[in-house]
DNA sequence: ATGGTCGAGCATCGA
């Protein structure tokens, strides 16, 4: 089974691009970020001719969110971060495949992390306190549910090796010690990043700027992630970044990131 | 030379 995540920057201009890529890599779970619709205008049915359901959470201009699906799903959908009032589309988590609880359910958590600007701003410290009560939601979904995937735009490269010019972010947004702790009080509940599971290497990105034809010069930072649970970890058998999209004719300026689990 | 590009929606803001 193949997870993925990519964040569109605008599902109106990037439907052309989902629908190609959907067909060329044949995920079965997608999140998507930043879809920047109401959900009266999500395109769902052209998503079922591609042979996905579609679970949505948007609004106009900013943010939004989605779940594709091959498989049925099997719960409700929960939209934003439990108890955490936040009028901002960022959360959706859905289980996939099979009933909540049983084996071969898949728990699927959504996130497009807050961006924070930069560091010390007001933004950065919604920053600091959305991932704080992601923190906490997480760590009970953890017991409900044992095949959890978290996987979005989490706006925080986890280490230097996952920027190009890590001398140039040095405590820069997305770089920053009080981010990258955050990050790491997530995978201290038991998740891991999938991606180095089967890479330790550094140069491997997800996002590039739109300026300065940062993607031709190899100007990225691997700040879109799918992390997985402890039982999953075990399941995982592959995980990767699809930089082809970023190459496509108008693209977003991130790529889809995917995992494959037994 | 750390510059300046997208998407949204109509001047500028967010990323």
């Amino acid at each position: 089974m193949k997870i993925a995540s990519w964040n569109v920057n605008s599902l109106n201009v990037r439907l052309p691009h989902l629908q190609r890529w959907l067909q060329e890599a044949t995920p079965d779970v997608v999140a998507l970020q930043e879809t920047k619709l109401e959900d009266p205008k999500f395109p769902d049915a052209a998503l079922a001719e591609l042979g996905y359901r579609s679970m949505f959470c948007g609004q106009k201009t900013y943010n939004g969110v989605a779940l594709l699906s091959r498989l049925p799903f099997t719960s409700e959908c929960v939209t934003g971060i439990p108890g955490f009032d936040d009028p901002q589309k960022r959360v959706l988590a859905a289980t996939v495949g099979s009933e909540p609880g049983s084996p071969q359910a898949l728990r699927i958590v959504n996130l497009y992390v807050v961006n924070g600007e930069s560091v010390g701003s007001e933004k950065f410290e919604y920053k600091l306190r959305w991932l704080a009560a992601v923190r906490e939601w997480l760590r009970e979904e953890l017991v409900q549910h044992p095949n959890l995937v978290v996987l979005g735009d989490f706006n925080i490269a986890p280490d230097d090796r996952d920027v190009y010019k890590p001398e140039r972010w040095h405590e820069k947004i997305l770089c920053s010690t009080p981010e990258r702790e955050a990050l790491k009080s997530l995978l201290d509940l038991g998740l891991h990043d999938s991606f180095r599971l089967f890479n330790d290497e550094a140069g491997h990105h997800s996002w590039w700027d739109y300026r300065l034809n940062a993607f031709d010069r190899g100007w990225g930072l691997r700040i879109d992630l799918v992390l997985v649970s402890q039982a999953l970890r075990a399941r995982c058998t592959g995980a990767g970044i699809d930089t082809g999209p970023r190459a496509w004719e108008r693209p977003s300026d991130h790529t889809p990131v995917w995992v494959e689990v037994t």
